[in-house]
DNA sequence: ATGCGGACCTGTTAGC
DNA sequence: TGCTAACAGGTCCGCA
């Protein structure tokens, strides 16, 4: 479900509701997430008071007066605020308790989500030390991209998609940042011109900031916390398309696997 | 060092 | 209708 957009959507929808408000209670009905939730994190985040609510990459970041609650939505997480109690679904692992009786309930079919604490700077953190710029940020460039590709003979959607590169780019918008730039996804990221490549992080940008105008994608689950689904879903000009035709030249559009994931492009715009 | 495949997990859908 | 296989928004790990 999330990418940068959908990460960025949550972070902005559960903000007001949890900024300044003091933690009571952690319910954790089932601790196997991609890592296992620590037992302890009950005991660490009572009478803590959320300062600060971040992002990096798809990570969320819980400031608090003694730390940081680092929080993953994985394939298939979500965040949603209750304002009363509602019984638990089948896959509602995790409840946050506030002193305002406002509970964060984090959902995730596919457990692939994960909740770490941090007394340090989250950044240090082993599983965010490494990442890559922000693609939003001004440091993330076409330069950049033309500089740390060289070399490299990896698909160039591949190259976008690894976290190290930059962060927040998942499936859906390689494919869609692909297709707008005219790049065939699966060119050797080392051989693309420093021109190209000034157009790719700008197209990357520009599918990111209208995802987010649009409240992200929803495929299948994804809303926010007003229950609300993202709309950038009608926006997407390759993604799921396959044999459809391409808006710009209506030749059919075409369905590959590169690095086990599907990926959408049009073979006549995209070289 | 880079790059690839496998792994983690459950739910939904397509196909026989 | 029912069973099975493939696939799904992520990313870490280990091996070549």
């Amino acid at each position: 479900m999330p990418e940068l957009p959908e990460v960025e959507t949550t972070r902005i929808g559960i903000a007001p509701h949890i900024l300044g408000e003091t933690i009571t209670r952690l319910v954790v009905r089932d601790a196997r997430l991609r890592w296992p939730v620590a037992r302890n994190l009950g005991r660490i985040l009572r009478g803590q008071q959320i300062r600060r609510l971040a992002r990096r990459g798809k990570y969320l970041l819980a400031f608090m007066q003694d730390g940081c609650l680092i929080l993953h939505l994985g394939m298939s997480g979500s965040l949603r605020v209750l304002q009363q109690a509602v019984e638990p679904g089948k896959h509602d692992h995790i409840d946050i308790l506030f002193a305002n009786g406002t509970c964060l309930r984090f959902t995730d079919p596919r457990r692939f989500g994960s909740l770490h604490w941090t007394r340090q700077d989250p950044l240090r953190h082993e599983l965010l030390r490494y990442l890559g710029p922000e693609p939003l940020d001004n440091d993330f460039d076409g330069e950049y991209l033309y500089q740390r590709s060289r070399g490299r003979k990896q698909a160039v959607k591949n190259f976008i998609m690894d976290s190290r590169t930059v962060v927040g780019i998942g499936n859906i918008y390689a494919n869609e940042s692909l297709f707008a730039a005219g790049i065939h996804p699966q060119r050797h990221a080392g051989h693309i011109s420093r021109a190209r490549y000034e157009r790719l992080a700008r197209d990357i940008k520009q599918v990111l900031r209208q995802a987010l105008r649009k409240g992200g994608t929803t495929l299948r689950d994804f809303v926010n916390v007003d229950g609300r689904p993202g709309y950038f879903r009608h926006e997407l000009k390759v993604y799921d398309r396959a044999g459809q035709d391409c808006s710009v030249c209506a030749r059919p559009l075409r369905q590959i696997r590169l690095g086990q994931r599907s990926s959408f492009y049009c073979p006549h715009c995209q070289r």
